[in-house]
DNA sequence: CGTATCTACAACCATTTGGTTGCACGTTAC
DNA sequence: GTAACGTGCAACCAAATGGTTGTAGATACG
């Protein structure tokens, strides 16, 4: 419920990997179950070290964490994080709703 | 309904959009108001094309609207999209609590 | 042991992004 | 009519992004 305190940096980290089909879709796919990375790269067209960069970007923006097992990483999904960003866009429509000023979370983010 | 249909590039458009400071912050004044790009632009350090790049990336985003008044191009925002974009989001969190529930059947079932 | 597997990371390349300046054009004001 | 204003757009530049290949370090397997 509490927009905590997201620093713009972080927010836009946070959609910045949400702004990638591949990466959306490895994180269904690690919203539904772990995947090793070896795993998960087997299921696009690209490179082992493509699938390897779009992880680590949803790793910088916290939507998903590695745990290491044996040799491989397993990849798990950090739902909080996307309820961080859900509800970040919740505060933009009760600011539309509102239509003044002074529900801002949003703002509070963005202006240290 | 609610996941409508929204094609790969449009989300991508979205969440690129949203992953700006200057971009959420010209989101959040045309949430709460109109203003003339030449007005917003007059709120940043940097050049006014820059500002008008940014608003032409909202734009392109579907995230706001411009009107034409005279001369000015008034700027105000779209909260549909921001809706969509917010319903997307809570359908990942979905997808987290059906696998969490389907774990939760398949632990049940293990108990004797 | 040696070998195959999983991961990490560096170097490189093409394209996009976020910024700049400068110019053109329609609209308002004097 | 001329001057100022608001906007759009092109050309340019540095940095970030999304991809590649290649190399190297752990870990499991036969």
């Amino acid at each position: 419920m509490v927009v905590d305190t997201l620093s713009p940096d972080e927010v836009d980290r946070l959609f910045q990997a949400l702004a990638d089909g591949t990466r959306r879709d490895i994180l269904t796919r690690a919203l539904t179950g772990e995947h090793s990375v070896t795993a998960l790269a087997a299921r696009y067209e690209m490179s082992f070290a493509a699938v390897q960069k779009h992880v680590a970007v949803l790793e910088r923006a916290s939507l998903i964490a590695k745990a290491r097992h044996g040799r491989e990483q397993l990849v798990r999904a950090n739902p909080a994080a996307i309820e961080r960003a859900r509800a970040l866009l919740q505060s933009y429509e009760a600011l539309w709703r509102h239509r003044s000023a002074t529900m801002d979370a949003i703002l509070a983010a963005d202006r240290p």
